[in-house]
RNA sequence: GGCGACGUAGCCAAGUGGUUUAAGGCGGAGGUUUGCAAAACCUUUAUUCGGCGGUUCGAAUCCGCCCGUCGCCUCCA
C-alpha cells in the first residue's frame, strides 16, 4: 500500500516489519464537546487501520488525550470545575460518540497526566544533550540546535520570523523556542519536576507517549492538517533529538479538514457542529459515507444536504444485501476482478472515493444478478466484507421511537372497524392473536415492548398482504398509507412484503 | 508578506500524459416491473474539465500568466 508522506511530499510504500505496523493519532484536548472535524479525523484513521488489517497487518494504534494544557484549565476556570471533571466529562462522550459511529478503539489510550515521569525524563535528556535550557522554572527547546527545524511544514526559521507574530518572551534565547515545560503560575494543577513545580508544554506528551508506547521510530503518525505546524514539527525535532534516531514516523499522515461554509470547522471561529447533533439527525454510516466520498487529504465542506443524500446512496447498499427470495439460475455471480479493484484504489493512497465506486459497481451487479435469479450469496459476502473494511455497520439503526407502539395500536384498531364495516371478519383472528387486548403497554420494558411492536407491525403486514391478494385494494391501500404516516414504509415482492421505519 | 492546496455535470466527488469522446453517489427525465406504489432494473443527464497561451503525435492531467476560493504561518482534528 502506498500512503502520502508530509515529510518526503511523496506517495511511499508503507514499510512493515514482521507485518506488525505501529500507528499513533494525535487525539483530543478534551475542553469541550467534540465536533464533526474530530470524527472525520477519527473515520479517516479508523478506514485506515481497518485496510491495513483486511491487508493482514497487526495494527498496535495509539491514540492519546491531552488532559493537560491552557485550554484545559481555562474551560475548567469557566466552568468552575475541575480540569480533571471536564477531562473525564469530554473524553467519555468522545468515546460514546466513536463507538456510536463505529470507529474502533484504540488498543491503548494515554492521558499526558498520566505520563508525567516519561514526559520528565525526557526534558531531562533533551536538556543534558543540550537541547533544551531551563529559565526560571520554564524548560525551552532550543530551536536553532536542530538542523531539520521547518523540515515537516514545509518552512525556515527566517521565514517564520518574518512572519511576525513571535511571541517576546524575555526568557527565550529565540523567539521560535516552544516550552518543554512551564512553571506553576496561581492554582493551576502542578506537578513536582527538576525545575521546580509545574505542568508539561503541548508538543511534549506525544514524544513521551510514542517512545513509551511505540518506541523511538513509529510506521505512521497521523492527526490533521493544522497540526503539521506547529504541533508535529515539533514534535518531530524534539523526538529525533532525543532519540538520535530518524526518521521518527515513516509517514506522516494529515487529513484535510472539514469546513462549515468558507471556514475550517473550528473551536474558535465558533462555527461547530457538535458529533451529538449530526448523529442525531443521521444515521453513522450515512455520515461515515460521506466523509468517505471525498478523498482523506481534500477538504470537504459540511452540509447537511450532503449527509442527507448518503441516506439513499447507504439504503441502497443495504437493500442489495437482502436475500434474493429465487434462485433459479446455476449461474454463481463472480466478482473477483472487483475485490482487485478495491484493493488496488485503497493501495493508492487510501482512495476511498475510487473504492467506493467499486463497491456500487458490485451492488449494480448483485441486483441484476438478483433480478436473473443467479446466486448472488457469495457476492453478496464479499460485499458485506469490503463494506465492513470501510467501516459500515449496514445495521437499521433506526430506533423505533417510543411513541410509535401507540400509534400503532391506535391505527390497529381503525383496521378493524375498517374490516368489520367491509364484512371480512375471518380476517380479524391474524391480529386478534398478536394484539394483547389487557396488555399496560406503559408497564413493558424497552425490549418487550419493542419486540411487541415488531410483531404487531408484521401481522398488520401480513393482512395488508392478504388484502392485497385477494384484490381488497381500497382495504389495503388505507393500511399501506396509514404505516406510511407513520413513517413504517411497505414494500411488496412477488408474494411477501416488508416493512420498515424510514422516519 | 512567506509557504501550500484547490477550481471537473443541478449538487457532492474520483481521475493527474493515450485503455477516459471523464468513475461513483445524490438529484432530474423517460421506460420495464407493480392493481397502484415502494424497492429494483434499463436508458438518459459534462464533445468537456476556471480563463488565456505554450510544450507534445496526443493534456482535465505538464509549463507560464491571469481570475477565483481556501489552508498554514497564533490555539485547533
Amino acid at each position: 500500500m502506498k500512503l502520502y508522506d508530509t515529510l518526503s511530499r511523496e506517495l511511499k510504500e508503507v514499510r512493515i516489519n514482521d507485518r506488525s505496523l505501529t500507528m499513533y493519532v494525535c487525539g483530543l484536548t478534551p475542553y469541550s464537546e467534540p465536533h464533526l472535524g474530530h470524527a472525520m479525523k477519527a473515520i479517516v484513521f479508523d478506514v485506515l487501520r481497518r485496510y491495513l488489517e483486511y491487508s493482514g497487518f497487526e495494527v498496535i494504534h495509539v491514540e492519546n488525550i491531552t488532559d493537560i494544557d491552557d485550554k484545559m484549565i481555562n474551560a475548567a476556570d469557566q466552568n468552575n470545575t475541575t480540569v480533571t471533571e471536564i477531562a473525564k466529562e469530554n473524553t467519555k462522550i468522545y468515546f460514546d460518540q466513536m463507538y456510536a459511529l463505529n470507529v474502533l478503539k484504540p488498543h491503548i489510550i494515554p492521558k499526558a497526566t498520566e505520563e508525567i515521569e516519561t514526559i520528565i525524563n525526557i526534558i531531562k535528556t533533551l536538556q543534558e544533550k543540550d537541547y533544551a535550557y531551563a529559565a526560571e522554572g520554564d524548560v525551552y527547546f532550543r530551536v536553532r540546535k536542530s538542523d531539520q527545524y521547518g523540515e515537516l511544514s514545509g518552512r525556515s526559521l527566517d521565514g517564520l520570523k518574518s512572519g511576525a507574530r513571535v511571541d517576546l518572551n524575555p526568557l527565550k534565547e529565540d523567539p521560535l523556542d516552544f516550552v518543554l515545560w512551564k512553571s506553576k503560575k496561581q492554582e493551576e494543577p502542578s506537578w513536582q519536576s527538576p525545575w521546580g513545580e509545574g505542568r508539561p508544554g503541548w508538543h511534549i506528551e506525544c514524544t513521551a507517549m510514542v517512545n513509551r508506547y511505540l518506541g523511538s521510530q513509529i510506521d505512521i503518525h497521523g492527526g490533521g492538517q493544522d497540526l503539521i505546524f506547529p504541533h508535529h514539527e515539533n514534535e518531530n525535532v524534539q523526538s529525533e533529538a532525543f532519540s538520535s534516531s530518524r526518521p521518527m514516523s515513516n509517514h506522516w499522515v494529515h487529513n484535510g479538514l472539514l469546513r462549515f461554509g468558507d471556514d475550517k470547522m473550528s473551536k474558535s471561529i465558533g462555527n461547530l457542529v457538535s458529533v451529538s447533533d449530526v448523529l442525531s439527525q443521521f444515521s453513522a454510516d450515512a455520515v461515515r459515507l460521506f466523509f468517505l466520498t471525498s478523498h482523506y487529504r481534500s477538504p470537504l465542506t459540511f452540509t447537511e444536504e450532503a449527509i442527507a443524500s448518503q441516506e439513499a446512496a447507504i439504503s441502497r447498499l443495504k437493500n442489495a444485501l437482502t436475500p434474493s427470495n429465487k434462485t433459479s439460475s446455476n449461474k454463481v455471480l463472480e466478482i473477483n476482478q472487483d475485490v482487485d479493484l478495491f484493493e488496488s484504489a485503497m493501495n493508492n493512497d487510501l482512495n476511498t472515493p475510487q473504492a467506493l465506486a467499486i463497491l456500487f459497481g458490485i451492488v449494480t451487479k448483485i441486483n441484476q444478478a438478483k433480478s436473473f435469479g443467479e446466486d448472488i450469496v457469495p457476492a453478496q459476502e464479499v460485499l458485506r466484507k469490503l463494506s465492513k473494511v470501510l467501516g459500515f455497520t449496514l445495521q437499521n439503526d433506526k430506533v423505533l421511537p417510543d411513541n410509535l407502539l401507540s400509534e400503532v395500536l391506535d391505527f390497529t384498531n381503525q383496521i378493524k372497524a375498517k374490516i368489520l364495516d367491509s364484512g371480512n371478519t375471518d380476517i380479524l383472528h391474524k391480529l386478534s392473536d398478536v394484539v394483547l387486548d389487557d396488555i399496560n403497554v406503559g408497564k413493558l420494558d424497552n425490549n418487550k415492548r419493542n419486540a411487541y411492536l415488531v410483531n404487531l407491525l408484521d401481522a398488520i403486514t401480513e393482512i395488508r398482504n392478504y388484502l392485497r391478494t385477494n384484490k381488497l385494494y381500497e382495504l389495503s391501500d388505507f393500511v399501506r398509507d396509514g404505516l406510511a404516516e407513520m413513517d413504517v414504509v411497505l414494500e411488496d415482492s412477488k408474494d411477501k412484503s416488508f416493512w420498515k421505519y424510514s422516519g
